[in-house]
DNA sequence: ATTAATATATGCATAATGCATATAGATACC
DNA sequence: GGTATCTATATGCATTATGCATATATTAAT
């Protein structure tokens, strides 16, 4: 069972925009980005360029706009088609915080979860 | 910061009722289960009796049995009204073990994610 | 010219999910 | 006997999440 097969369970993928939320922020936390670059980034983070969905990436950008979790400008003068580059607010900043805690807790669950599992499976 | 309130950001419940779906599989594994009793057993897994949705309950172990999960019947001869008893099936339990390949990898990437963050913020 | 790569964005359908509400039997209490 | 409460299951509605397909435009390569 290869990972891209791990983000499915009976067919369907889960729970995959939230996280890549996440993500974003955390990549934006020291450094700007665009779109198309993020994805080469957040493939860091096991979103692999193939399985990725561009369209997803993009509507989660401009949603983190939308909440103030970001702000972007079209850059200036490069080369090739312009680029949207986003830059994350304080607000993105706590934001971001506020998701660590409740992926630590998540995280918990998870493990505690798994530990049942564990036993009742004898493993 | 509360346990409820990490559920939450930005206001919102996230990813609720999937996991749910988990821990009722778990819960189902080696003992049945009805709707309204399963509500305590949850609280093992960090969901808390008032916040409960328990219409999500229910219609979360319809769609388990309407994707062969679990199997129900209505109880016999209880005092009370009459309650819809849930069976884990073997599908039920094959689909658990995939779950569990997805969540020792999502608990992956959540530790890889903290670790990110904490290296970022100094911590 | 045509194709491919880079880059951003929207439309549509389905699934997820919170909140409110409906229904109904059993029990307790006055 | 009537009423409130607890137990128990279920549905309707609105919003959000999310995959897939598609549209648009610039630049580079052939």
């Amino acid at each position: 069972m290869d990972d891209n097969h791990l983000m499915f369970c009976n067919g369907k993928q889960h729970m995959m925009e939230r996280f890549m939320e996440v993500c974003l922020l955390l990549l934006l936390y020291d450094e700007t980005g665009y779109g198309y670059g993020l994805v080469e980034r957040l493939s860091f983070f096991g979103f692999s360029e193939e399985q990725l969905n561009i369209g997803s990436l993009y509507r989660t950008l401009r949603k983190m706009e939308n909440e103030s979790l970001v702000t972007s400008l079209w850059e200036e003068g490069g080369q090739g088609p312009r680029r949207r580059v986003y830059q994350i607010t304080e607000t993105g900043k706590v934001e971001l915080g506020r998701w660590i805690d409740i992926l630590k807790m998540r995280k918990a669950r998870i493990e505690k979860l798994i530990g049942v599992y564990d036993s009742k499976t004898g493993k």
